[in-house]
Formats: C-alpha cells, sequence, structure tokens
DNA sequence: TGTTTTTAGTTGTACTCCATAATCAAATGG
DNA sequence: CCATTTGATTATGGAGTACAACTAAAAACA
C-alpha cells in the first residue's frame, strides 16, 4: 500500500501529510481523494468521472459534435473516439449523422444513458453532500471560489505557463 | 489543443470553465495547472514535480530507507525502484548500504543533488510567490487549510472511500 | 537453536490515460 | 474548380501505475 508503518501511524493519529503544506501537492491529493471518492459511491454504477462529465456534456448540449465534447472535457479528440465507443458499447449514447455536416456526428443520450445518468447524478449528490458537510456549506463555496481565481486565465503570474499548462491539461508534458 | 473554438473563445472572454462548478473538476483542473506552472518555472531544471518531492523527502529524512520516501510520495515500491534509479543515474542521488539492515539502502543526495534541489527550491518558491500574489496571503492561507480539512484522515463522509482511495492514489482504480 | 514468517527491494507484465502523426472524407473559400 | 480547412478515425508510443512473483535478510517463535 501506499504508506510505510511509520507514515500510516502518523496519519492514523491524524498528523497531516507532511508534504501537504505545499500547494500542488495538497491539489493534487485533494483531487485523488475526490475521485477515489466518487468512483466508491458513483462507480458503482460503472461510470468514471470522465465518463460522467461527458455524459452530463453530452445531455446539455444535446446533438452537440464529438468535437464540442471533448473540447469541453479537455480530451484529445483523437482520444475521444475510443472514449466514445466504450459509451456506445454500453449502449448510453449514439451517434447520430449530423444534419449539417456529414462529417459529424450528433451525439444523444440512449433512454438508457439518460436514465443511468440520472442514477449516477443522485449519488454524485450525495457524495457532494458530504463534501459540503466536511468542510460546512461557507467554506465549500469558498474552496471553489478560491479555485475559480485560481484558474481564471486572464490573471498575470501563471500567464507565462499557459501555453505548457494548456499541453499538460491531461497530466504529461508536451513531447515538444 | 484542448478545447473547440467556441470554448477558447469562452475562455478568452473570461468565461470560467463549465465544468469547474464541480469540486472534482475543479480541483482536478487546479492541480493540473500548477503542475504545469511548475513545469514551466522548475521543470527547466529537469526536475517534475514527484522527482523534486522525492528530493525533498530524501533530504530532510538522511538516511531514510527507499520504502520510507516511496510510502510518503505514494508510490509504490515497485515502481519507487525505477525511480530512484533515473535520480541515480543523474547522479543526485545515492543508495548506501544500511548499516543495521542488509536488505535496506539508506538514500542520501550528492552534493550535485543538494545543489540541484536548492535551485529548484528557489524556483519553486518563485512560483509559489505567484499563486500568492494571485489569490493574496490570506486566501492561499486558506485555500491550504481548506485542503487540509479535505484530506483529514479522521472525518466521517469520506471514509468509506478511503479503501478505493489509497489504492487509486494515483489515478487508476485497483483492477480486482 | 532451527524453523517459520515477515519485510526490503527487485523484476516483469499488463493496463489506463494521454500525445502525436498520418489519413480520409467532407466542407469551405478563393 | 482546386486548395485549404475541418471532423473524425486509426495507429503508435510514452508515462504512470497496479500487481504478482521472486530473492535475500531480518524477526518472531517453537
Amino acid at each position: 500500500m501506499a504508506g510505510t508503518k511509520a507514515r500510516q501511524a502518523q496519519a492514523a493519529r491524524g498528523e497531516p501529510h507532511p508534504l501537504s503544506g505545499y500547494a500542488g501537492i495538497a491539489l493534487r491529493r485533494a483531487s485523488l481523494a475526490v475521485y477515489g471518492a466518487f468512483m466508491a459511491e458513483v462507480g458503482t454504477l460503472g461510470v468514471k468521472p470522465a465518463e460522467y462529465a461527458a455524459l452530463l456534456a453530452i445531455q446539455s448540449n444535446l446533438g452537440a459534435r464529438s468535437a464540442d465534447i471533448s473540447g469541453l472535457l479537455g480530451i484529445e479528440k483523437a482520444n475521444f473516439t475510443v472514449f466514445l465507443r466504450r459509451l456506445e458499447r454500453r449502449g448510453w449514447v449514439v451517434r447520430e449523422a449530423s444534419t449539417t455536416d456529414r462529417r459529424a456526428h450528433a451525439l444523444r443520450l440512449t433512454p438508457e444513458g439518460a436514465a443511468l445518468l440520472q442514477a449516477a447524478v443522485e449519488k454524485r449528490t450525495r457524495l457532494e453532500a458530504g463534501l459540503v458537510a466536511r468542510l460546512g456549506a461557507v467554506d465549500y463555496a469558498r474552496l471553489l471560489e478560491l479555485l475559480q481565481v485560481l484558474l481564471a486565465p486572464e490573471a498575470a503570474p501563471l500567464k507565462e505557463a499557459a501555453a505548457g499548462l494548456r499541453a499538460v491539461q491531461a497530466g504529461f508534458p508536451p513531447r515538444s
């Protein structure tokens, strides 16, 4: 597992992780923690976070093309093809022929997809409630707000990193 | 790139990412943003965040064994072997024979490793200063504090996810 | 003491996510 | 009409990780 006895004992005593004072590490750990919580709750339906987000995006952008959704999710369109195929094979999404562009597909949830998404949304709502209960409603809102500021594209200090940032959006540096 | 024209236009207008209202997505995006900023700043030295953290951990735990450091970083000991070899080959770390346990290695920075780390720390300090400038010192501290609460192991709501969480710590669900 | 069990580290394998390049067909714009 | 752009697909490879199997040494124990 992830952790020596000494480290596990620390954690058991409620001591913070020794590297979590660093913003990057704390953010990464928090992100993974929420990912894990999502998998434990919503994942029982066989949906991973990226898939959940994709279903959401498709539902609220009826008839959107692949590139629209992949762009929203930050997934390369090349990889989105395979990604979509999984959702299709499970019967949650259909790719209809676009009426305006014969190259494009119009994405749409199937009734099964919509039903699954509804169940997933309910579970995720419970998950969110857990987070709110943990932080308190005010602090939860504050956390989201601070993250928004951190992510705001127009601010200066992180600006010069923007190029590398977008390329790295999926976790890897650009190959250059 | 990650984003359609429409989405890029949104971002250019300063509108928030439409999915960043979700805590998990906001956290993930923030984590990747800081990762990207780190790479743009400290990465010029040829150090990735995980390597930086490893060097830091080794420096402040003189003579620690591999399992200590890998546990701290949340890296499987099996993968840490390869990971360490890279740091060794670059001349930053040495594995001395432990005097107390002939199976174990005592990890230590070389003078080159210490020098590199010092340069990296300086760059990372500048990076951190950028974050502080962006959020303000008070809000920056508050963000770290909120993340700590989110990560505190003893709280209840996320507890049941703990098993899946640890296994998923690196971004993937356990295979079983 | 001698035997069994646990532990530190290594190797090998397989899997997921992701980037990149090459390709095709259809749309668009001189 | 032809050149360029765009939506989507396929194929390939790298990085990060989980997991199982293994060796050697230490620790526990009878």
